[in-house]
RNA sequence: GCCGCCGUGGUGGAAUGGUAUACACAGAGGACUUAAAAUCCUUGCUCGUUUAGAGCGUGCUGGUUCGACUCCAGCCGGCGGCACCA
């Protein structure tokens, strides 16, 4: 520590001379991180604490580098926050684990040949040491790690849980498959039809695969978002990829072919609509190309064409399929369908855009009122009829005629409004017509109400190495059976290739189907498949509470009283995998009996993301941030400090070390304070002071509750700058600020404490309070007005009246220029704020 | 295309309908110093020699209001999500 002599000037406030130190944070955060953890401070006995408060920041990806920029920022301010709710008496259990199974240790290990197991055991070693570093409060002793055998043998056992309660099956089922990672991909898991982690564009292929029915939960996972606590853009995302829409289910019959054999003519095809309103305009029908009545009633002349566009289009990728969504292709099957409401003949196509995993894979076309229909009957000459008249749209001449004939650009009339040309449902609302056709519909017994879903259940399977092998066997006829539990954990065996191939990896294992068979028997095999590691990841929360406890799940008491997180803080970027899948295995386990609590995370903050000169930074682009250098130059205090002042926290933002001077200077300054107040006996606080020092508590505590550090910081420097010209403070004010900055520059807090004479930790302190009688002033500064313009500010004691106020305002010389002697005609008056004179 | 969010000094950013630019960074000027660093003070723009003061200023155009960054309508620009979901 670097002692000198020498003067300091505050500001306009007290000089003193004297011998003074200067903070250096290098021994100061060294020397409280050993403090902390010899004491154990944030160690929460689970089923002592008696005021619970779970909060938890998504666990990282134990990765090879050191942290950098980005992890900083997620874990800086969380750990801040986690900090105050300490402050404020909180039994605070912020537990970090190790999101460890996945392609990066995989791919690291192709390269170096280090088993997978070694290189993560090292980086979760590595991080670990970091994140003490970071002067993080997290309870290391309740750490865990995802690739752990102690940690997998539940994600085995939730897999077993899934199977033994129906929501586990496997299928053959076209998937997204990507070729450079070598497996396949959940839906959530691609992105315009690309890998979600490499960007390589994917390809469907058929293949046999295990899915879990979150479609089964369809509904409870909508209904369920209404009462949490998240950001509504982030409920918004996952109610629009649930997707929910209603409508009805019609079946068309097969109008018979003169060719046909009596069977085909019995044939029928159920389409969903959301409009079945305007099934009086269905004027054709689309099946999608993978349709499996195709080939049953495509008449034999028309066979050809229909299997030349179903290669064709088998051929486009997904990307092709919906990038020239110009123009819509497709044929005609040389079938058609008899209309039920008109009895007209229409005819039935075939065309991509009609998707075969979603509704019934076949539409009931009505090109006068659906874009897609309408752009499709244009390009290939079909009729339309119009039976909807928008509301408040006069039948014009041009208007009643067919939209077609208005040519170029839409045409079709998507709105609601009455029903026309409709027999029975002439001049009924679109919502009337709605219920009066789906009566009718029951009635004749060809349809019913429906309501469909976009969400698709979760292909759990992967071809990969690194996860947590399914734990399932197959007897020698191939029929899949549950592995025991008391096989669990099913170890992930290390004799493989990890070179991926398609094949899955554990395909190579000797050892693995030797112990299948001298358990299960000769012919046996295991499921070579692993899971997706978003499986890992959808209890993590609940094993936290477990201590590797290897007899039970969850315990029931500690689930009860813990769950749900009550902040849970990451990037919106899960938005629709990890938190849509969380809250569906925890409404699965809740069915199961297994937990009490049907939502795991009833808050949700989404801090912003770090870009480096506009752009997300990674290895590949080489922008990414050391924040070492700065951290061994400034202190982690004033880098996590700096962070979480540069702007909102959920914003995020473009980062530039420009400013982390301020910070430091700011705690330069606190030290000095504190120091040179020290030798002021007898020192007062002025009223200035306590006003500010109360409003200060007020805002820091407000600010500090919905995570706006920027703003709370900046309250602090304000209150320094106040400080800073006293005469002289109180001891108790400086003690209050200490307690004020502690969350947000932890080290540099608790030797402040001490330097104050206190003892350790300020850890243990009480978050202070405020009194509302102290944030009253002896006078208000009113702003005056003069037709909303300001002239001049009056000062003003707390006591006096409207009318005293009025007339000093009046007699203020700027103002009685303005008013020039004319009369007011309106006086408004904000208590304690403003005058406003309309003349 | 549809849904949602956002546009404020040279920069990061503050503002329950009530003094726009708090708090910082950078630059400029000044104080201290033999000098430098550090520290402290001043600093939106235009006019006004300085002061007093006046005018202009929150993407654009209007509206509501005594008063609008804030509310409403329309546009322009940026970001995020979904994207033939019938």
């Amino acid at each position: 520590m670097c002692t000198c002599w020498q003067i300091i000037t505050f500001g306009t406030g007290l000089r003193y001379d004297g011998v003074v130190t200067f903070y250096d944070p290098k021994s100061i955060e060294q020397k409280w991180q050993k403090k902390w953890q010899e004491a154990g401070i944030y160690r929460v006995d689970l089923d002592k604490a008696k005021d619970p408060y779970y909060c938890l920041v998504m666990f990282p990806y134990p990765s090879g580098a050191r942290l950098h920029v980005g992890h900083w920022f997620q874990y800086g301010p969380t750990d801040s926050f986690a900090r105050f709710r300490k402050l404020q008496g909180k039994d605070v259990f912020f537990p970090m684990g190790f999101d460890a199974f996945g392609l990066p240790a995989e791919n690291y290990a192709m390269k170096t040949g280090t088993p997978p197991a070694e290189s993560t055991a090292q980086n979760v070693r590595n991080m670990m040491e970091q994140f003490a570093r970071m002067g993080c409060m997290c309870d290391w002793q309740k750490s865990l790690n995802t690739s752990a055998p102690e940690y997998y043998r539940w994600t085995q056992w939730l897999f077993l849980q899934m199977f033994r309660h129906d929501l586990a099956y496997k299928k053959q089922a076209l998937v997204n498959f990507c070729p450079k990672c070598q497996t396949v991909l959940a839906n959530e898991q691609c992105q315009d039809g690309a890998c979600e982690r490499c960007g390589t564009e994917v390809e469907q292929k058929p293949l046999k695969q295990w899915f879990w029915k979150i479609t089964h939960y369809a509904q409870r996972l909508l209904d369920g978002l209404d009462d949490l606590d998240w950001p509504e853009q982030t409920k918004l995302m996952q109610r629009h990829w649930i997707g929910r829409s209603e409508g009805a289910i019609i079946q068309f019959k097969i109008s018979c072919h003169p060719e046909s054999i009596e069977a085909q003519c019995d044939t029928t095809i159920e389409v969903f609509t959301t409009r079945p309103d305007t099934l009086f305009g269905a004027t054709y029908l689309v099946l999608a190309p993978e349709h499996p009545l195709l080939d049953d009633i495509t008449p034999k002349e028309y066979q050809g064409a229909v299997h030349a566009y179903k290669e064709e289009v088998r051929k486009k990728s997904e990307m092709e399929r919906t990038e020239l969504n110009k123009t819509k292709t497709g044929v005609p099957t040389g079938a058609y369908a008899i209309n039920p409401a008109t009895k007209e003949k229409i005819p039935i196509w075939i065309a991509d855009y009609v998707i075969m995993n979603y509704g019934t894979g076949a539409v009931m076309a009505v090109p006068a009122h659906d874009e897609r229909d309408f752009e499709f009957a244009k390009t290939y000459e079909l009729p339309m009829q119009k039976v909807v008249q928008p509301v408040g749209a006069p039948l014009s001449a041009e208007q009643a005629g067919l939209p077609v004939r208005q040519g170029g650009n839409g045409g079709a009339c998507t709105e609601e409004g009455t029903a026309i040309n409709s027999d029975f449902l002439n001049g009924l609302s679109t919502p009337e017509a709605k219920k009066r056709i789906v009566a009718w519909l029951e009635d004749e017994e060809i349809g019913r109400q429906q309501i469909n879903y976009r969400l698709r259940d979760w292909l759990v399977s992967r071809q990969r190495y690194w996860g947590a092998p399914i734990p399932v066997v197959y007897d020698p006829e191939g029929n899949p059976h549950p592995i025991p539990d008391e096989h669990l954990p099913w170890l992930l065996p290390t004799d493989v290739e990890f070179k991926p191939t398609g094949e899955s990896p554990l395909t190579d294992s000797k050892e693995f189907i030797e112990r299948t068979e001298k358990i299960f028997g000769e012919g046996w095999r295991p499921e070579f498949d692993t899971m997706d590691t978003f499986v890992c990841s959808s209890f993590y929360y609940l094993r936290f509470l477990m201590e590797n406890d290897g007899k039970n799940f969850v315990d029931k008491k500690r689930e009860k009283k813990w769950m749900p997180v009550d902040m849970y803080i990451g990037g919106p970027e899960h938005s629709c995998m990890h938190l849509l899948y969380a809250r569906f295995v925890m409404m699965a386990l809740k069915d199961a009996g297994v937990v009490s609590h049907e939502e795991p995370f009833q808050k949700l903050f989404h801090q912003g993301l770090i870009t480096k000169d506009g752009a997300k930074m990674s290895k590949s682009k080489g922008n990414v941030v050391d924040p070492d250098p700065l951290v061994e130059t400034y202190g982690s205090d004033a880098f996590r400090m700096y962070m979480m002042f540069m702007g909102p926290y959920s914003d995020g933002g473009d980062f530039s070390d420009t400013g982390i001077k301020g910070v430091e200077r700011f705690l330069q300054r606190v030290w000095k304070l504190v120091e040179a107040h020290q030798q002021v006996r007898g020192a007062k606080d002025s009223k200035e002071v306590q006003i500010k020092l109360h409003a200060t508590v007020k805002k820091v505590t407000e600010d500090l509750e919905v995570l706006h550090f920027n703003t709370a910081i900046s309250a602090l420097m304000e209150l320094l700058n106040v400080l800073e010209k006293q005469e002289g403070v109180t001891a108790d004010t400086l003690k209050i600020c200490t307690i004020l900055l502690a969350p947000l520059a932890p080290h540099f807090a608790e030797e402040l404490w001490e330097k104050l004479g206190e003892e350790p930790f300020v850890f243990q302190q009480k978050w202070p309070t405020f009194h509302p009688k102290f944030l009253v002033a002896d006078q208000f500064t009113i702003v005056v007005q003069v037709n909303g313009r300001v002239r001049a500010t009056v000062e003003v004691d707390a006591g006096a009246s409207k009318e005293d106020i009025l007339t000093q305002a009046k007699n203020h010389p700027h103002v009685q220029k303005w008013l020039n002697g004319t009369q007011s005609k309106k006086e408004i008056y904000v208590p304690e704020k403003l005058v406003n004179f309309v003349v």
